[in-house]
DNA sequence: GTGAAAGCGCTAACAC
DNA sequence: GTGTTAGCGCTTTCAC
């Protein structure tokens, strides 16, 4: 691989002149840009990242944290954060941590030994505290890390409202509603308050059945959605995220209840898969592009401490389906 | 941020000392380690990568490059290859092309950069060309690169076979197949020879239809699914993609069209989108997660130069659904 | 076993 | 405007 002073020697010039003339478009005479850039198509030249970031001290690059990527909300929202840092000169790691012993540790240290210059927090994360000493930059999407980490995420009050209207619309007595686990506090789960609130203005039965922590399977929500209807025969609306109310729709089916005659489904988060199926299903739609490109951003305003104006907080629009 | 000749001075012994104490073991006397420890704990020292990077010469860091990640197929493949890399010891460096200009060179120069040690393409590439002189190591998910580039793929000429037996079972009479774009030729791609060669033997009538390039969307694949059924009435079975058959499915439920009974269904993936509808999906699944793991090992071997056995092609599952 | 010093390849401040 | 050179922070060889 040829270097910096091999281009230097052949171009007849300094070092200096080469990494000048390279990394900015107004440096030097028209001669000797010529002259550095025939010597880098001649040897192939091709500067070395890693060294450039130990000179300049920073990486451009992002870490996205998420639980995983093949569940439609993270697969939507990575694909979307990923977008969105790309247009912004930043690339993209990608960081897992369910079925990681504990990676989260390890995706934050890799933050501190300056392997990305910022995160993009998206999991769930049972240990706040290690977020707390942290200097470097970190923006959550829709979790509560610590005081000063600022958090981007839907108007969830707003979209329990919206959930809630669309089952008063149906005339609903007793519904089931399906939350994430009661062990971590997120933006989220607010959106149950502002549900169960409007619900009992409304004198309508609530229940609240929790998936267990950091589950996102297909298995889980199944398992759930028969001991939803096993415990509540009476149960006439279910809300909750797409893939569990997917489940709920399908068991539905399979034991002969109609939807939505004798049962109304109304998903939170609105991903694809509540699109394609059979029956569409109504849902609460989070704006997760706009959050992405909101958290993108933000990251890097804070990476390189200038100031950005976008909103924190966005509201979420109905999919009105065929559920409810 | 402390550095390392903090520790040193801290420690009260040589910078070397400390480096050779942080990376190996079974250096070093326990008092002389213990000293170093505790200078480390009290400085709250933590190594630079950027600095181990270059001076090592390698980042850890593997590239995976996909057309998108909102997908069920690649995000299936993504977090299965994350986990695989992950627990190899390399951070997964997320890249999509799609939607982007051109990404692919990008993403490539990238690797030419040294920012990455090697990279994962499971994209689609419409300028193979690039890929010749690149002597960084590359691995293929499933596409022809070049002579020299090694791919990993499931057995696509069974899959083909499998589908054309589970078609068999029901006496079909004109099949559609819906195939990627013609325009890049692909290991998965052979199914479909495998298939009409299968049909061809059993007098069945098969007609192929294709989605645009790098098309991945719903929009795309239902609009596909209109022209199937107004072109040909009296289609009696489809195959392809699992998002295709999907659109197909939901279209053919709207137009009245009995599932299995008037049409089969068999889907060409078996992602989870097959199976949390209310008719699971007749699928010939890929061995997506084995597949990664293997991707996974061999660009570690290639990188570090050792040999890995694992075999190149896998063999699809028939996961047995009620449209089929 | 331990310390000094020469890189790794690039950037940019500072002389000329 | 151009060249020289001192870092960036770490690893590791090579003397002691």
């Amino acid at each position: 691989m040829a270097r910096i002073r091999d281009v230097a020697r052949e171009a007849g010039v300094s070092v200096g002149t080469v990494s000048m003339v390279l990394n900015h478009a107004d440096y030097g005479s028209p001669a000797i840009r010529q002259k550095v850039e025939s010597a880098v198509e001649k040897l192939q030249y091709v500067p070395s990242e890693m060294a450039r970031n130990l000179s300049l001290k920073r990486t451009m690059t992002v870490g996205i944290i998420v639980p995983t990527v093949s569940h439609p909300f993270f697969a939507e929202l990575v694909g979307d954060l990923e977008e969105a840092l790309y247009h912004l000169g930043y690339k993209t790691m990608l960081c897992c941590t369910r079925q990681k012993e504990n990676a989260e540790h390890v995706f934050l240290e890799m933050l501190q030994r300056q392997n990305m210059d910022g995160i993009i927090m998206g999991a769930h994360s049972l240990d706040t505290a290690i977020y707390q000493g942290v200097k470097q930059p970190i923006i959550a999407f829709d979790r509560y890390l610590s005081p000063d980490i600022p958090i981007v995420h839907t108007n969830h009050v707003l979209g329990g409202e919206m959930a809630a209207q669309a089952f008063l619309q149906h005339d609903c007595h007793h519904i089931v509603e399906i939350s994430g686990s009661q062990m971590v506090k997120t933006p989220a789960g607010e959106y149950h308050q502002a549900f169960n609130k409007v619900m009992q203005a409304h004198g309508v039965r609530t229940d609240v059945v929790a998936l267990p922590w950091n589950s996102f399977g297909f298995k889980e929500s199944m398992e759930l959605a028969e001991r939803i209807f096993d415990e509540f025969p009476d149960v006439d609306g279910i809300l909750g995220s797409d893939v569990s109310v997917s489940s709920c729709l399908q068991l539905a089916v399979r034991r002969g209840i109609k939807v939505p005659e004798q049962l109304k489904l109304v998903a939170y988060d609105g991903t694809y898969i509540t699109q394609n199926g059979i029956l569409k299903l109504t849902a609460v739609r989070q704006p997760i592009a706009e959050l992405a490109e909101i958290a993108a951003k933000k990251i890097v305003s804070l990476i390189n401490g200038s100031q950005d104006d976008s909103p924190w907080v966005l509201p979420p629009t109905v999919l009105k389906g065929e559920t409810c």
